[in-house]
DNA sequence: TCTGGGCACTTACTCGGTTCAGTAAGGAAA
DNA sequence: TTTCCTTACTGAACCGAGTAAGTGCCCAGA
């Protein structure tokens, strides 16, 4: 009836706790016909240590920890968690190690719950999302000592190891695309703006356009939905319209087509809309969307084998994963042969930043 | 530097540990004055107990377990889970419960992990989600003893309290809205056929039809965008196509709204579309969609009180949440007044189970 | 033959809480 | 005054693992 502790297994195999312990952690101090018996005898009676005595003890938990800082809206929406959390479970499960989720609402409890996993030992390290410049995470995480791996730029994560896909190449991927069509006035439609990779991508952008001569602007929002279309609206009613959009991810991207649609544009006739990350959505939308794929799942299980091996103690370093790349689609095209300024009524210019 | 154990406290404020945790547990066995003390002393050093250690003494973890079934890449695009964990986690975390979420790929591996936690004590609960008729985790939890609550129908859910929302009359509304548009012919795009919620949908549908004299027809399918397409292309492609459609989620909705352009049809002149369940995204798309509206993070917020009564040891009871009502967007409309069957090329006769 | 060393295993203590049994002090009843 | 009970607390066992230190044994070498 009760679950089998190492006491049973030893009676069983007729030794002491301390042998079984040795055996089933593969440590030396048994002999190996002893050590045969003994997992036999664990076996049998299906034996698995209690977690909570072993994180006691001060043995690994076999958990890793994320936590969460967006607002539940946001996630609710955003494909990019669930993929990502299912990429870390793929290479976790193998290693049966197991994932903690935890939703909170700032850094500063954030790393209150840094602190208390790991002198709880409940977890071993954590995956460190949505990164700032000057993340008071980061140095909280070094100073403790807990094993952290940072998802994002690793100009960012200071000396904790980080992995991400270079959001630079991506961009310009996309933004060489579209000029190559014709394209001279692009605007982005950007994400948070206090998080380092919207202000790479800002960066890049800006770069961009004096390089290859470009009317850009961009205008940051929370990525939801709705602050994608309002942002939208007002791109569109500037009297120097762009004639393509650039959207920091898949939501904004849809909700954009759908104002597109309500002020009467045709996309991709008059206005070309592109998406950064590509979910199932984007195809299924009219026109499916253009949008800079990658592989989201990839890049946790990258993500996940990295913490593994900064868990184990082997050096870690930076590691970039390969950049999202273009998947061309019904939403981009040339620009209209008469791309003026709109005629529509004129409301005030779209600012560098936005609610 | 390390972090104060309860040893500390009872130092600090000149007792023994027993007193402390007597103190600390709001138990009978120490005098209000030196009860305040003990948490002054607490107070001041920061004591947060160690919940590996509470729970090798077999104390309450504070912890409620959700384990979810459903494939990777439908759980990606679902807003339904991200959107009930969020409920979840309003009412757990104002009562110091923290919610542990693991993937499972079957029935038997999701049972060994209620053991699991249930044996480690690592979880005080479980949350029961995607009931099937004769579901072997029902029998299993109420053999364990391990409180639970189920999401789902209580005619599904044994001798565990249930809390659902009634989707028999949610369907109703949708389909008298229909009909009293003047729609003779609806299908609709379900789930999963092996849910239990699916089942009582298919049914109620059935029954409707005849009362109202409908042609109705339902299709099976895995949830995902793809399926959801690939069984609308099926519909509207049938001789006797339907004037209206409605979908199991609104992921599916939103790509049958894609189907439909792609096949020429105007929403809602052509064809009309509703969505069960109703996230953002519904309403950016053009037209936005027609969906059955709950508040699904309500959902879990009730859930999870329910719960923590359950494991109070309080008696439970099911309970019925507000059912989902119509939302009526641009998606719907009269049916064309030539109603007549498609002209389109002939396919074969859509089944009641698809892939 | 005695010593030393290594192997194989046991013993005992540790982690940080909970809880039961025991005890001293104080007050009320006999 | 003695007895008994309650209150308020202490001490120690206990949960189930990990692990340092200790023990006995066998064998090799002097």
């Amino acid at each position: 009836m009760k679950r089998p502790t190492i006491a049973d297994v030893a009676k069983a195999a007729g030794v002491s706790k301390g042998a079984v312990s040795y055996a089933l952690n593969g440590q030396p101090g048994v002999s190996d016909t002893t050590r045969r018996r003994i997992l036999a005898a664990a076996e049998t009676l299906g034996f698995r240590a209690n977690s909570a005595a072993r994180a006691l003890a001060g043995a690994p938990s076999n958990v890793v920890g994320l936590t969460l800082h967006r607002p539940a809206k946001t996630l609710g929406v955003e494909p990019f968690f669930m993929e990502l959390v299912s990429g870390l479970e793929a290479e976790l499960s193998t290693h049966s190690y197991a994932l903690l989720l935890q939703m909170v609402s700032g850094s500063d409890q954030e790393i209150a719950v840094y602190q208390r996993w790991w002198s709880d030992r409940s977890v071993d390290g954590v995956l460190v999302c949505d990164v700032r410049d000057g993340d008071p995470r980061i140095e909280a995480l070094t100073r403790m000592g807990l094993p952290a791996v940072v998802i994002g730029p690793p100009a960012a994560s200071g000396t904790l190891a980080s992995i991400w896909s270079d959001d630079g190449v991506s961009l310009v991927e996309a933004v060489e695309y579209l000029a190559a069509l014709g394209h001279r006035r692009i605007a982005r439609v950007g994400g948070l703006p206090e998080l380092s990779h919207t202000a790479i991508r800002t960066q890049t952008f800006t770069r961009l356009a004096e390089q290859l001569q470009l009317q850009t602007v961009t205008v940051c929002t929370d990525y939801t939905g709705e602050d994608g279309a309002r942002a939208t609206r007002r791109l569109l009613s500037s009297p120097q319209r762009p004639t393509a959009l650039i959207y920091d991810n898949d939501i904004m991207a849809i909700a954009g087509l759908a104002v597109a649609a309500e002020m009467g544009l045709t996309v991709p006739a008059d206005l070309s809309i592109i998406a950064w990350d590509d979910s199932p959505i984007c195809r299924l939308v009219h026109p499916p969307l253009t949008a800079l794929t990658r592989d989201i799942s990839a890049y946790g299980t990258h993500a996940a084998r990295l913490l593994l091996a900064a868990i184990d103690g082997k050096p870690v370093t930076d590691v970039h994963d390969e950049p999202a790349h273009l998947s061309p689609r019904g939403s981009t095209a040339a620009p209209p042969a008469d791309a003026q300024p709109s005629r529509q009524a004129p409301r005030r210019r779209a600012t560098r930043q936005a609610a």
